[in-house]
DNA sequence: GATACTACTATCCAAAAGGATACTGGTCCC
DNA sequence: GGGACCAGTATCCTTTTGGATAGTAGTATC
């Protein structure tokens, strides 16, 4: 018997369920937070991009690159020098994505010592990593 | 010719990512943050928790919920009456991820107006939807 | 002219994620 | 005792994701 109390709440949890489902896709993955993180200090070529990123191979950082400049949140810029180089750099509209990353930054800080701290025998499905 | 503070702030950026990294781990997936968020609105069962949620299969949902209990941030309470009923609930950890699922659902929000104004032809990759 | 570096692309493959469909075991309702 | 509802499981399959490995075109270096 669900009340009009009810009623209200669901549709706002749908509203809000629909507005982070938004969020989640455009971010999709494993890697465009982190290339965004990697390129909020500035313009920053490939391989250089690649190196600080540390295990992504070229062809996922290309295809990743190629989706965040869809959704407008890179620029990527080609230089005529010899050999051409190529910079990447992140847009404005990537910053509105600060308070997010902000966030949580923050909560998985905090989280990874939590479980350093508990004592569940297993870290598996609770860190990043091994 | 990395400087000191070019080191510096590439560390930061490493940090951040691991960060974040941990994060999205824990968080991974089309399900993990709507399910919290239906939970929100306090203990609710399977079938009506799959009815908030729209289009999840029970298989989905009951292996997204384990992996939500094995991170503390749902507990699943049986309750004897007949036909047993199975209650989900918020913990009080669930909580923490609220600044980010916030973040999240206004970001989602006023992208959503961004992408409607806008006058790209296609709006793949850039709204859950169709 | 051999080697090396940059910015990729191409091919192939494995694993994970997600979903469709069907079913089970229990209980209530009439 | 036939149908319905609940809380899932079981099986199968497709798609997506991510990665390993190799290669290319162009230039610069020694």
């Amino acid at each position: 018997m669900p009340s009009l109390k009810m009623e209200y709440n669901s549709e706002a949890c749908t509203r809000s369920i629909i507005a982070v489902r938004d969020t989640l896709y455009v971010l999709s993955g494993k890697w465009k937070l982190p290339i965004i993180i990697a390129l909020s200090g500035g313009p920053i070529r490939f391989k250089d991009l690649q190196r600080l990123l540390q295990d992504i191979t070229p062809k996922i950082l290309s295809k990743e690159l190629k989706e965040l400049e869809l959704n407008e949140f890179v620029t990527r810029t080609v230089y005529a020098t010899s050999p051409v180089t190529v910079e990447y750099a992140p847009t404005k509209y990537s910053e509105s994505l600060n308070n997010i990353i902000g966030e949580m930054r923050t909560w998985g800080l905090q989280h990874r010592k939590r479980i350093m701290n508990s004592s569940r025998r297993s870290k598996k499905r609770a860190l990043a990593d091994a």
